[in-house]
DNA sequence: GTAGAATCTGACACCGGTGTCAGATTCAAC
DNA sequence: GTTGAATCTGACACCGGTGTCAGATTCTAC
């Protein structure tokens, strides 16, 4: 499909696609004119690669973390360098921290909610 | 205390400081020559603007919410407005689904290093 | 008083993902 | 063939919290 549709199907902007392809995280093929041309499972990784953003992720990490995941059509994928998973760990702690950050904030946030409606 | 303390004490840095009172999130007395001197309740709250700055709020969220939060030393506070309130429970529900992001992060990360690990 | 450390203000820079614009080219449909 | 929509590249701007530098002033300890 080409980079229109693949921005109304995931909702994605058409100048993140590019910009997610410039920084190794989402290849394309190109038309005799140069347009791109994205196959079917590139809805689901562009999916994915916004809930790495979401998730704090730099695009850096997730262009190297990418080929480490199972596609989910199977493709066996390769295996992550020793630096990686070090960079992995940091990042899985660092997420466990945001968590607690946010579940403590949510308190906060209840708690001046419940005085209000008082 | 001065400025330097309150960062040596917080780990915020003094730019940091000066920006936080300058967005109204922290207030400081000044001495006759306009150095800053602030409370022991000082610590306390630039603790906390960090806190909700990892929980994604922005400067100018956190300077209308403080004011509604009981300090710990028990000041009755102000009230949280009808918008206020509703700005808040939009957070809550930004917070949620980051919770939910971060999980299902942490999952795909753990997936990699566990097959890194065989 | 005086020296050295600390603080003051104001300005500019950075990051990284995204928006947006300009001008050229290509695609698709008639 | 022709034309309107879509795409291409490249560049510049934004946000918001923080780093950093410059030059002036103040504080603190001797």
């Amino acid at each position: 499909m080409k980079i229109g549709e693949l921005s109304r199907r995931t909702g994605v902007s058409v100048r993140s696609l590019r910009y997610y392809e410039q920084k190794h995280m989402l290849a394309s093929e190109r038309t005799a004119g140069g347009h791109r041309e994205y196959p079917e499972a590139a809805v689901d990784r562009v999916i994915l690669i916004q809930q790495l953003f979401a998730a704090g992720l730099c695009g850096e990490k997730i262009a190297s973390l990418l080929p480490c995941m199972r596609d989910h059509d199977g493709g066996p994928a390769e295996t992550a360098t020793p630096w990686l998973v070090e960079q992995l760990k940091q990042e899985r702690q660092r997420i466990d921290r945001s968590i607690q950050d946010l579940r403590y904030t949510r308190e906060v946030l209840d708690e001046v909610i419940a005085a209000a409606a008082r």
